[in-house]
DNA sequence: GATCAAATGAGAATGGTTGTCAACTCGGAC
DNA sequence: GTCCGAGTTGACAACCATTCTCATTTGATC
């Protein structure tokens, strides 16, 4: 569960440095945001691999991933909640919510029809207060 | 608020076969699905006219558009009909599972937060009796 | 050090999506 | 009905994030 844990990949300067990288932010970056941030800290990681890496470390649970509105994935260090986005319609603006209720209710309902290994995805939508 | 609102559009051969498309399945599919199945149909309409089409309509909020967690963008007409599936990772197997909680929790949420004309999207992903 | 599977990097390939632009259409003006 | 201009279309090229390929390198183990 927590950052040390082994998942299974060896541990390279290159996956060293991303992650290095990821604990320098607090926000969603691209792959290609990430690679850059490599490169002006003189680290210097392919592309591809930063693409790799990430995405080990999210299968990993190691960092959420995130799809901007135009299909673009980003990532941020794994904060310890799951959580929904709030999302308006017109302008983008995204609200981070969290449901207990929701992840309860998806528990049972899989449960009950023989469902294991349970994950869900739900983003809400709507008009801001700006934009309305 | 109703799909006969006028959009700004010019109700062309093309769009109203979009829009008829769209009212023959209430599932989220993605644009080449839309095209492939305006083709079936026997209505001839250009790629990308059905890309700017399904754009369009997203901005007028008559469909709903989400991304699949491969980044590629998918639509729905916006209906009030509140269900959601249940899928099966390994096979695909999909049970359709409605949850008034889930309603009530995503309208207040959004509320809460100033957001109005809601909706949601909500799918729940795990192994089935059968692949499990 | 020898060995081998895992990992890397450069560049090519992929594929969804958007841009381009000449040809076409719709709806209003006449 | 005809004309006109703006909106729309379609074929195809361009774009660009992401993935693939494969020869080379690296880390862990013996």
């Amino acid at each position: 569960m927590t950052s040390t844990e082994p998942t299974g990949m060896r541990p390279t300067r290159q996956r060293r440095a991303v992650v290095d990288a990821m604990e320098s932010f607090a926000d969603f970056r691209s792959a290609q945001e990430i690679h850059e941030l490599l490169g002006e800290r003189g680290e210097q990681v392919g592309l591809a691999t930063v693409y790799r890496t990430l995405q080990r470390l999210a299968e990993a649970g190691e960092v959420d991933v995130l799809r901007t509105e135009d299909g673009e994935a980003v990532y941020r260090r794994c904060s310890e909640s799951h959580h929904h986005h709030l999302v308006c319609r017109s302008c983008g603006a995204t609200v981070e919510v969290e449901g207990p209720a929701v992840e309860r209710w998806t528990r049972s309902i899989a449960a009950e029809h023989g469902y294991a290994d349970v994950s869900h995805a739900l983003e809400i939508f709507g008009t801001c207060p700006r934009c309305s």
